[in-house]
RNA sequence: GGGCCGUUAACUCAGUAGGUAGAGUAUCUGCCUUUUAAGCAGAGAGCCGCUGGUUCAAGUCCAGCACGGCCCA
C-alpha cells in the first residue's frame, strides 16, 4: 500500500538504477576518519591560504539534509551526530561517470565523502569532494526543510524524524544524559554505590499508586511493575551497603498529563548515618552543580519565571507554609473544623475519612504548591501521610521529612527513614486499612520487608528525585513528553 | 471523566457565503560549475481523519467515533 506513494516509488526506481550501475545502495565498507565538528572546529578560523596548504584528506559520513543543484556541480549539506557541513561536488573533480551516479542522490540518503575543506565565496567552510559514495538509500523523503516537522503527534510517534530535522530536540536529550551523568558523578564521588533492584515485584510498595499488573507463566504468579524501588534499596542498606542509589524506571498506572508519563525515571539514594537535614544541604549542592554546569551561575529562566538557585534555599514547615500562603490564622492549621471550612472555601472536596494530616496536605497541594516558585524545602510533614518516614523526636505527629518545590512542582522527596520495625508494621497496617477495596495486591503487607527491618537498619536518610521533571526544569521544557524519547501515546490501530 | 481547539498533497499551511481543491517546500522535466530558503521555465501529485445525517450539491453545516493538543477534575 505504501508503494502507491509516487515519492517512494521514485526513490525505489533510483535505487534500482543505481544497482544497475553497480552501486550497492546499502554499502557497508566506508571508512570514516572525521566528524563534521572536528573539521569545523579545526578550520573554521583558518585563512584561505592556510586551507590551500592542507595536504590530508578527510573522510566523513552522514545524512544529506539538502541539495542545491547547478547542472555540472551541486552543493549539499551533510549531517552527522556532531553537526552539519556543506560539501561541493563538481563533475570535473569526480569524473563524468561518478558524477552521473551522484546526481541520483536525494536528501535523506546517507553518503560518505572524501575531500578537503575550502571556503566558498559566501565564506562557508565546505568540503571540496574528491570521492563520494552512497551508503544508504532513503526510500522516504524527509519532512520539509525550513519548517521542519511541526505536527506534535508525528514528532512523538516518529521521534526519529523529529531528531533528524529538529536540532533543538537532540539538544534536549543530550542535556538529559548530561544531567544524569552529573548526578552519577556527584554520588559516586561521595562513595555511593549504584545498584539495580527489581522492576517486577510481587508486592508493589514504597509509594501510593496504582501499579501495572503482569503475570509470570512458569512461576504461575502475578507480578507488578514497580511503583518505587524504595523497599528494595532499604533492604540493601540493611545488608550493609550504607550508601546506595538507583536511577531507573518506575511505572504508575494513573493519569497522564504534561507532568505525568506512565513510566518515568527516578533517582533514589540512601545514606546511612545521615538525616533529612543533611540531605537538604546535599540536594542544594547537587542541583546547583547542575545549574552551574548549564548556566554558569545560579540563575536561569524556566517558562518565563526567573529562578534563583543561590543557596541556601528557603526552608519552611508545611504548617507555616499553609499559614503564610493560605492566609490562615496561625492556630487554625491544627483545628480540623477550621481547615475543613477553609478547604470548602477553596473548592476542595474533602473525604470525611481523612485525618488532620491529609486535610493539611490537600490544602497545601492546592493553595501553597503553585506559589512555591523559587526552590523551597517544605519540612515537618504530617505522620499520617508519610508511612515510611521517621517520626520527629519532639512531635510524633510529624515526621523528619522534606519535599523540594521549584516552579510549583515537587522535585525531590526525602526523609530520615523509619527504622523501627514495630512502628513500620503498624503504619503499614493503618495504611492498608484506610485503602479502598481494590482488586490488586497493592494493599498487601510486605512482611519480608518488616522481617528485614527487624534485623536492624542503621539510621538512614533517603531521597527520591524525579529525573524527567528535573530535566524539564534545566531544559526549559513545558511537557514531560519533550524529555522522554518515546512518550506513551494511544495506539493508532 | 468534562470543556475548548486541531486533523486538507510527503512536509508546512490556505480554503471566502455550502457550488467538483490551492500555495510554498519536496518530487519530476529542461537550463545553469561558489550556492545556501540558490535561480528561471514547465509538469505531476489529494480517501479534505473515519462513519453517518441534512442538502440538488458538503473540505465547509449537524451527529457520533478515532487520534492529538491545552485546560479542568
Amino acid at each position: 500500500m505504501e508503494g502507491l506513494n509516487p515519492l517512494v516509488l521514485n526513490r525505489i526506481e533510483k535505487m534500482k538504477a543505481l544497482k544497475r550501475e553497480g552501486v550497492n545502495p546499502f554499502a557497508n565498507d566506508f571508512q570514516v576518519t572525521h566528524a563534521t565538528r572536528d573539521i569545523l572546529e579545526e578550520f573554521q578560523d583558518k585563512t584561505d591560504e592556510d586551507l590551500e596548504k592542507i595536504k590530508t584528506r578527510f573522510s566523513l559520513a552522514g545524512r544529506i539534509m539538502s541539495i542545491r543543484d547547478f547542472g555540472r556541480a551541486f552543493f549539499l549539506h551533510v549531517q552527522d551526530r556532531t553537526g552539519r557541513i556543506q560539501a561541493y561536488i563538481r563533475q570535473d573533480k569526480i569524473g563524468k561517470d561518478n558524477f552521473k551516479i551522484s546526481k541520483m542522490l536525494d536528501a535523506g540518503d546517507f553518503i560518505g565523502i572524501i575531500g578537503k575543506p575550502f571556503r566558498t565565496k559566501s565564506k562557508e567552510l565546505t568540503i571540496m569532494v574528491e570521492e563520494i559514495r552512497l551508503l544508504t538509500k532513503a526510500l522516504r523523503p524527509l519532512p520539509e526543510k525550513w519548517h521542519g516537522l511541526v505536527d506534535i503527534e508525528t514528532r512523538y510517534r516518529q521521534r526519529y524524524l523529529d531528531l533528524i530535522v529538529n536540532p533543538g530536540v537532540k539538544e534536549v536529550f543530550y542535556k538529559r544524559t548530561r544531567i544524569i551523568q552529573l548526578l552519577r558523578d556527584f554520588l559516586n564521588k561521595r562513595d555511593f554505590l549504584e545498584v539495580e533492584t527489581p522492576m517486577m515485584q510481587s508486592i508493589p510498595g514504597g509509594a501510593t499508586a496504582r501499579p501495572f499488573k503482569t503475570y509470570h507463566n512458569t512461576l504461575n504468579m502475578d507480578l507488578y511493575l514497580r511503583i518505587a524501588p524504595e523497599l528494595y534499596l532499604k533492604r540493601l542498606v540493611i545488608g550493609g551497603f550504607e550508601r546506595v542509589y538507583e536511577i531507573n524506571r518506575n511505572f504508575r498506572n494513573e493519569g497522564m498529563s504534561t507532568q505525568h508519563n506512565p513510566e518515568f525515571t527516578m533517582l533514589e539514594f540512601y545514606q546511612s548515618y545521615a538525616t533529612y537535614q543533611d540531605f537538604m544541604n546535599l540536594t542544594e549542592e547537587m542541583l546547583t552543580c547542575i545549574a552551574k554546569t548549564f548556566f554558569d551561575g545560579f540563575k536561569f529562566e524556566y517558562q518565563g519565571v526567573e529562578l534563583d538557585f543561590t543557596p541556601p534555599w528557603s526552608r519552611i514547615t508545611m504548617k507555616d507554609a499553609i499559614v503564610k500562603y493560605g492566609e490562615l490564622n496561625e492556630g487554625d492549621v491544627e483545628i480540623e473544623e477550621k481547615l475543613l471550612e477553609y478547604a470548602k472555601g477553596s473548592g476542595l472536596q474533602i473525604d470525611k475519612k481523612m485525618g488532620l494530616g491529609s486535610i493539611q496536605n490537600q490544602i497545601f497541594e492546592k493553595v501553597v504548591e503553585p506559589k512555591l516558585l523559587q526552590p523551597t524545602f517544605i519540612t515537618n510533614y504530617p505522620t499520617d501521610i508519610s508511612p515510611l518516614s521517621r517520626r520527629n523526636d519532639k512531635n510524633p505527629q510529624e515526621v523528619d521529612r522534606f519535599e523540594l518545590f521549584v516552579c510549583g512542582r515537587e522535585i525531590a522527596n526525602a526523609f530520615s527513614e523509619l527504622n523501627d520495625p514495630i512502628d513500620q508494621k503498624q503504619r503499614f497496617l493503618e495504611e492498608i486499612s484506610q485503602r479502598e477495596v481494590s482488586d490488586d495486591d497493592s494493599g498487601i503487607l510486605d512482611k519480608d520487608f518488616i522481617d528485614a527491618l527487624e534485623y536492624g537498619m542503621p539510621p538512614t536518610a533517603g531521597e527520591g528525585i524525579g529525573i524527567d521533571r528535573l530535566v524539564m526544569l534545566f531544559t526549559n521544557v513545558a511537557s514531560i513528553r519533550d524529555v522522554i524519547l518515546f512518550p506513551q501515546l494511544k495506539s493508532r490501530r
